[in-house]
DNA sequence: CGAGTTTTATGCAACATCGTACAAAATCAT
DNA sequence: ATGATTTTGTACGATGTTGCATAAAACTCG
């Protein structure tokens, strides 16, 4: 019942779909070619064709696939992490670190090549969007557990805050895909989390008693 | 001596810019033939390589084109506003503006369909990260001169309030493209301007008479 | 083992795109 | 006016790209 009729596949879909972000992350969803994508996926195009459709249909997996290797790394760092400030240095860094980690730096799979194409291709652009409302609703909650815990200030709206979050990730990728340097962004991302979590006095406030 | 010797051309350059603005806005670079160019612009594929050169070349002159025209608004609202929250909320609405008018939004055409190309073409991520960096001193400036004024907080350093400012930028413009409705973007810009030019008590800080 | 089924590989045809060659048109210099 | 000079418009070739047709290969089921 696992073992399908005929020829078995020559290649995991998983991993082709790894290769196919990482070749599509360099140029962009038109500047690659299939030719590009088949020699980065060690399949050839009629392959490409039979498991994932056309161009169009093979990068929205990709973006697919990218977008839950996401969610899975967020539930680690935001989700987890008890301390605001922390779980948003993690957050900032991780992207970060997947930003750099081709030379030159890359960005943002999604944030930077993703929004070109979300004009003429509907499909992209829901994509997107979703991708990006996501985020907001999982760092809102995040804010606003911060919020209830005294973590922060209660004039701010954990919503809003949520946004911002966002933005700094989003500044990020575009800063690095354009060829800022990492230092700069790392200093960039201390100062932002003090911003956005600023360290509210235990002393000051009532109800929070820190061990 | 003002007019040249052979035959004068029938197009006024900065016009045929805009339209090739407009146009690379909506696909981006490598989407957008030359024949859709030519169509845009109104003249034809050996007049726009005898006016611009190649495609690479007339794309840079576009992004160019584009960057002085912000450079000039900018001067109107960053520079020229005097209040802090005024300046940064005229800033994100008039950008706003600008990304909200075609339909649907198609973002900034810099920070939207530059960072695509910025990879494969070095003169594209010169440009994009000259933009963000002078952005970054411009902003940064503003940011100085508020703190001066005793509009800011002293434990914000400027350069960085400036870098979360182009962050707002960047994240509205993507999220602009992505298809965030304009109201919402409008409720995160009154939010994000609170948190960034915080309204410090006058009466609590020495030296700041106002009226 | 043979029939059916799915994947792989070579190749191809239709199409789009880029850049330019060439001749006609429009202006300036003499 | 005539020639030089630059722009314009049509046309064309070279190349790249997409998507598929077709046949060989590999495997399962009866």
């Amino acid at each position: 019942m696992k073992r399908s009729r005929g020829r078995p596949r020559q290649f995991d879909s998983e991993t082709v779909l790894d290769r196919a972000v990482a070749a599509f992350s360099v140029q962009g969803y038109s500047a690659t070619s299939l030719d590009e994508l088949a020699r980065a996926t060690g399949l050839n195009r009629p392959s490409l064709y039979n498991a994932f459709g056309d161009k169009e249909a093979l990068y929205l997996q990709a973006l697919e696939h990218f977008v839950a290797r996401l969610r899975a790394a967020l539930a680690d760092t935001v989700v987890a992490e008890r301390d605001l400030p922390t779980a948003l240095r993690k957050l900032f860094l991780g992207a970060l670190a997947v930003y750099f980690a081709e030379r030159p730096a890359l960005g943002c799979f999604v944030f930077c090549t993703a929004p070109v194409e979300a004009v003429a291709h509907p499909a992209v652009r829901a994509l997107t969007l979703g991708l990006v409302e996501e985020l907001d609703a999982l760092l809102g909650a995040r804010f606003a557990a911060a919020r209830d815990a005294g973590e922060l200030p209660t004039h701010l709206d954990p919503a809003q805050m949520a946004k911002l979050a966002q933005a700094t990730l989003h500044t990020l990728a575009i800063r690095a895909r354009a060829g800022e340097s990492r230092a700069s962004l790392e200093r960039f991302i201390e100062h932002t989390v003090a911003v956005l979590a600023p360290v509210t006095k235990p002393s000051r406030r009532r109800g929070t008693s820190r061990s």
